[in-house]
DNA sequence: TCGGCTCGTTTCATGATGTGGAACAATGCC
DNA sequence: GGCATTGTTCCACATCATGAAACGAGCCGA
């Protein structure tokens, strides 16, 4: 119930050092988590202590350190996924009131890894952690947008299945809508999976570009707009897309090779050194 | 100087829950953290309240929650690759005595970015900040020996400068060299940049089997052995480069799809479900 | 070279705050 | 049904965290 006040503090600290990771100093960081320097020092000697903070150059401020990085490196993905998107996710759900999803491809599938609901009184089932057909879906048509011809030949084998009126079942008509959503940039639903459901899906891309996962924002269809009419919905969907896009590319991953934290002047240190060896 | 205990305590909890990332019990945790349970209860309640924490699933045991995760997400690429490396290369460097490097690509260069210097008296120079080109290390040669025909041609465009004796110059012996590294899956340098520097380097790989980073570990010619005669150094560095793959794997990267720890139960969610909204 | 400035560390008296044994619920399991 | 195990809450006690102030160390401009 009540809780220790130090460690609340610790990471109040933790936070206030993770939000630059250029250094911070001791200074700012007393004065973003509200606390006296004394107590602030105290605290980030402990911090650094077990390596939760680093000093990035003797008098040159604290950084986040490599055991809390270790730490979180536990955590596998999908979840650090979610946990970068979610805020995201909330902003919009906040925004415009509908229901919001996020979803990674699995396979031939897509697979719905996080969800948010919205405030009306009509709400949209769960989907987080159930699978789906990608073709009858705006998320699925996104991945399957960013196939190339051999893979979406192989997909086109299986037969479509319909499940409502507006579901694609021909493989040329699947193509043609793909064209669309590569042309776009988003995709569309208009019940092609349950007659009740419309939205529209926003892609998000790696430091590569790859499409690793897409943003929904969806609703029951006796309350939705049409495509033509829901600009504002989709331009808002794509937009928290790019800033989830962009944060995770900030983050980088292993395909990156950009350094652009640890060493600013790279460039009189680019060409050969004499080999002198130094101590 | 003296550190705060509470804060301490409340990341060997922390240290505790990261261990498995399935959810671990309060027990568990208080074993681990060698504390008292109601201590651990206590700290565990205000580790959740603030989010560092959570609850997998009513009583299921806790796991590492999204606000770390999105602090540790602020520290970008390579840092998060060096805190993952270095508990490794630290093991190799006890194991061998010998110097070691981590190094990523950066363009037609190699970057260092990490170093453990040997125990022996004649040390190696720091590298670490430092490029250096491809062509002449055993770093290099690794990630050019990946490169498609295409990409190798333009690299070869330019002029091989000779640093020693047995710097490779001729694009012809690079081609043959690159074959020799691909066959063996590491590479060797025989003073090629510098006559006194003799090492080996092993790949590390992502989650896509893309090389990332390369280990190295090396030493001075007069008292290293020969590449036929290196075989349990070569062994010991390949070995560890393949950890450290796995570790980087298991984590998993934005391009990898799959899914091992929140939805154990997927079978028999795979296909559709009835669209009955609940609540 | 000096004095004033800012930055981080250390000291120390004070009592607020964290501590852990024990009692208490809440499940699960024989 | 009773026993074992799990996590939460209580509460008296003193340990431990606290923050004002003093201190030391650079830095800069005069």
């Amino acid at each position: 119930m009540s809780d220790i006040q130090s460690v609340k503090r610790a990471f109040d600290i933790l936070k206030a050092v993770s939000s630059n990771n250029r250094g911070v100093s001791l200074t700012e960081i007393a004065a973003h988590a509200q606390l006296p320097k004394s107590t602030a020092s105290r605290m980030l000697s402990t911090l650094t202590g077990i390596g939760m903070v680093e000093r990035v150059n003797e008098r040159e401020g604290f950084r986040i350190g490599n055991e809390l990085i270790a730490m979180a490196a536990h955590v596998s993905y999908p979840r650090s996924l979610i946990a970068i998107a979610h805020p995201f996710l909330q902003d919009l759900a906040q925004a415009t009131g509908e229901t919001l999803t996020l979803c990674v491809p699995d396979g031939d599938q897509v697979h719905y890894i996080d969800q948010i609901n919205s405030l009306h009184t009509v709400q949209m089932r769960n989907w987080v952690g159930y699978h789906f057909p990608m073709y009858a879906s705006c998320d699925g048509k996104l991945f399957l947008a960013e196939r190339d011809d051999v893979g979406l030949e192989r997909y086109l084998q299986q037969r479509l299945q319909r499940f409502t009126a507006t579901t694609i079942t021909s493989p040329l008509a699947l193509r043609k809508e793909l064209k669309v959503v590569r042309k776009r940039g988003y995709a569309w639903t208009n019940g092609e999976y349950d007659a009740e459901l419309v939205g529209v899906s926003a892609p998000i891309r790696d430091v590569d570009q790859q499409v690793v996962a897409t943003l929904c924002l969806f609703g029951p269809a006796f309350r939705w707009p049409t495509e033509s009419a829901a600009g504002q919905l989709i331009e808002q969907t794509c937009k928290t897309a790019a800033r989830i896009s962009a944060r995770l590319q900030a983050q980088g991953c292993p395909t990156s090779n950009i350094d652009q934290t640890d060493r600013t002047d790279r460039t009189d240190r680019t060409q050969a050194q004499p080999m002198s060896a130094n101590l």
